[in-house]
DNA sequence: ATCGGCTCGCGCAA
DNA sequence: TGCGCGAAGCCGAT
């Protein structure tokens, strides 16, 4: 491997030297949480080979990101527990870190960077972690970098928005073999030169200590942190092992069908919170998806024989075109989450229609509640709280409704925002506020003829909904309960 | 089931 | 300035 990872990947925090007598060279996991397939460690790895130090990964968890719940915590505890066997399988030595108490965490890394040589991190676009490594950046007397891992298309090559996918699509093409010559290596652990194993100082021990083998393998509840316990867990294994598993069946038994399959019940590859929390690489799925064949993004009918043929290539569009999309939007718009960033021709054509009379309204609690009068919709949001996610198509609907239902625009896109990032495994992604903000008009175009409230906004109904897929058995999952019967779930 | 018409902002070539 | 083009739209006709 002559390369290694890419400059442009390598994000410096601080001025601050490499330190030739550190004990370690530290990864502060924070957003790939995954060990293989992982620029970050990789980096990680390169540094302390040249240092001649060995790697210490520190996995944390804390308690006061927004919307920490029993639901995601569980999520990234199962990831802990998938990282944690495979440090021990390659000898390095791994300390996740789970949060207590609010605060309780303050000064590990401070800490942990008194005896590093180097620390490297995650570079993640949106969220809190840009934020978190900043303020951790101006305290630390050592080499602080970010390492932007977790997409094709690195976050500083295109150096700009794009309005639609098809810009978007069209910058990306010719420079995708490029991009795709730059591949993290499936083990990095493997090019770990130096056999001697990080200690974590007694210190850090005493004050941060690992967190107990029976929360990481789900033996113990999570009742007693400081969280949410109102989002109850869902029965959706996380971590990189599962989601290991989840490719494997997705490539095998549904990629090929995915084009024409794609807005059926389950034909996707349920990958999407897996992606979110770093639990699997994109390089990995494309190297898998394509069998490291090239491929034209912009070619909509490649000849029959082609390697990559439609199923795959469609998959492709969503995992790179529309993934990273978001992705480079949040990267340069970093309040995505907030309506004022919609497109200018969306936010006048919903105001010219703020005033137009609803034929519902409906407050935050009732859409929480699933108290609407639809009840294909009520059902896409009990499986939204009982299952973290939406099918695909409905989430289009249930987003175009509450933007058809709520008394203005703006409380449409707050109460868009505020259930998904509560409820939704994915939420808190580019991605998410990508979905809603396509919802109101985000890379896409206006659409005829103009209608009360939408405007031109692209409008979807419940009826042409319920022609279109096949919802029989979902209706009976997350339908509304008969009258005068109790519901078997109540729902989290 | 599939089709055309509805309709329009954008990025780019000119 | 004109033109090609577009994540899932809807509606009515066949």
């Amino acid at each position: 491997m002559q390369g290694g990872v890419p400059g442009i990947r390598v994000v410096p925090r601080n001025d601050a030297p490499l330190r030739r007598d550190g004990e370690f060279v530290l990864y502060w996991m924070i957003a790939s949480r995954r060990t293989r397939w992982n620029f970050g460690l990789e980096r990680a790895v390169e540094l302390a080979n040249r240092l001649e130090q060995p790697l210490l990964v520190l996995e944390p968890l804390r308690a006061d990101y927004p919307w920490a719940s029993d639901r995601f915590h569980r999520f990234v505890l199962d990831g802990m527990r998938a990282n944690r066997d495979a440090c021990v399988r390659a000898g390095v030595t791994y300390h996740p870190y789970l949060e207590p108490a609010v605060d309780a965490g303050k000064g590990l890394l401070a800490s942990l960077a008194r005896h590093a040589g180097a620390i490297v991190t995650d570079d993640t676009p949106g969220f809190f972690q840009r934020r978190m490594v900043a303020a951790a950046a101006e305290r630390i007397p050592v080499r602080l970098e970010a390492v932007d891992g977790d997409g094709i298309v690195p976050l500083r090559a295109p150096g700009k928005v794009f309005a639609r996918a098809f810009d978007f699509r069209r910058h990306v093409s010719p420079r995708l073999p490029e991009f795709l010559a730059e591949t993290p290596l499936p083990d990095p652990l493997g090019a770990l030169a130096g056999k001697r194993r990080a200690r974590v100082p007694d210190d850090v021990l005493a004050a941060w200590p690992a967190a107990d083998d029976d929360l990481l393998e789900g033996r113990t509840g999570l009742g007693a942190l400081p969280i949410d316990h109102s989002v109850g867990v869902i029965p959706v294994t996380g971590g990189a092992r599962a989601a290991a598993g989840l490719l494997d069946t997705f490539l095998e038994e549904r990629l090929a069908d995915y084009g024409a399959e794609r807005n059926r019940i389950a034909a996707t590859s349920q990958l999407s919170a897996h992606l979110h929390f770093g639990h699997v690489s994109a390089h990995e799925i494309v190297a898998r998806a394509t069998a490291n064949r090239p491929w034209d993004m912009l070619d909509k009918e490649p000849a029959t024989d082609d390697p990559v043929p439609p199923g795959p290539r469609t998959f492709l569009d969503q995992l790179i075109t529309w993934r990273e999309l978001g992705r480079n939007y949040c990267h340069h718009v970093p309040d995505a989450d907030r309506y004022e960033t919609l497109p200018g021709w969306a936010r006048q054509t919903l105001a010219e229609h703020a005033r137009d009379e609803r034929p519902h309204v409906y407050s935050r609690a009732d859409f929480e509640e699933a108290r609407t009068h639809d009840s294909l919709w009520n059902a896409a949001q009990r499986q939204l709280r009982r299952e973290g996610r939406i099918e695909n198509y409905l989430r289009m609907l249930w987003g175009k409704k509450i933007l058809h239902w709520s008394a203005s625009p703006e409380s449409a896109f707050a109460t868009m925002v505020a259930l998904n990032d509560r409820y939704a495994l994915d939420g808190r992604d580019p991605n998410s506020y990508s979905g809603i903000g396509w919802v109101c008009g985000r890379f896409d175009r206006a659409w005829g003829p103009e209608r009360p409230v939408f405007g031109k906004i692209r409008y979807m109904t419940s009826a042409n909904t319920r022609r279109k897929l096949r919802l029989a058995e979902y209706l009976e999952r997350f339908g509304d309960p008969e009258p005068g019967r109790l519901p078997l779930e109540s729902g989290t």
